[in-house]
DNA sequence: AAATTCTATCGTATATTTGCGATATAATTT
DNA sequence: AAATTATATCGCAAATATACGATAGAATTT
């Protein structure tokens, strides 16, 4: 059995769907808001703010970090980390744009 | 074990992550694209444009439903959906909100 | 040097998602 | 009336995601 069908699509799905995945748990929406919102780029504060364990909240991280809108640093025994906000605003564009263009053909519809 | 913490953080996070994991798979985002695009709100021809199996699309359809996304009404034996515009762009309004209000403390930061 | 703190990762359990074929039902066509 | 078409749903298998505790390694504190 093949699956995972995703790679059969055109390659703006794959990506409008996969930067939507990203934010597709409210704990990484609240991740998000968490580092942007701190002055500092902190870390394991975030764990303290959230109704989870250490290691998930890792875990999350680690899967905002893989798609590019978070970056983290080591600083010492301390993990830091901050919103990279050009990948952000890409993100912001993408999704916004999509949601134009699809609305484009509204008024021919229905 | 305790499962399924989502439900612990905020109404707008759950809101937010809720929506977008309704267009986190590339066949969802198709399915809007194509739907949106025809003049009359069809149905099976979806299926015939997505590499997946009839099934599979309608359980997506269903998805997308259930989210408010898009309507569907029985057409003699035929079922037609359409998007909801009105709950379309209370979606895409919501992203952009939360893409804007995280970037409103991006000068401080870092 | 020992104890503590911070965090990433491993292993594991469970839940959810994705995908398909088979089937049921309802309408349309022959 | 029988055959065909359209689609939703059921049942199942496989893949992914979510969550946690335990643990390991690295830095800091005592």
């Amino acid at each position: 059995m093949a699956f995972s069908k995703k790679a059969e699509f055109k390659d703006d799905e794959i990506a409008i769907a996969a930067f939507a995945k990203a934010i597709s748990h409210p704990a990484r929406v609240a991740i998000l808001k968490e580092v942007a919102a701190r002055q500092s780029c902190i870390c394991g504060e975030i764990v303290e703010v959230l109704p989870l364990a250490q290691s998930t909240v890792s875990q999350h991280l680690k899967e905002l970090k893989e798609v590019g809108l978070i970056d983290g640093t080591v600083e010492g025994a301390k993990s830091c980390y901050c919103i990279n906000w050009t990948a952000f605003e890409k993100v912001s564009k993408m999704l916004n744009q999509f949601f134009e263009k699809t609305s484009c053909c509204k008024d021919g519809c229905c």
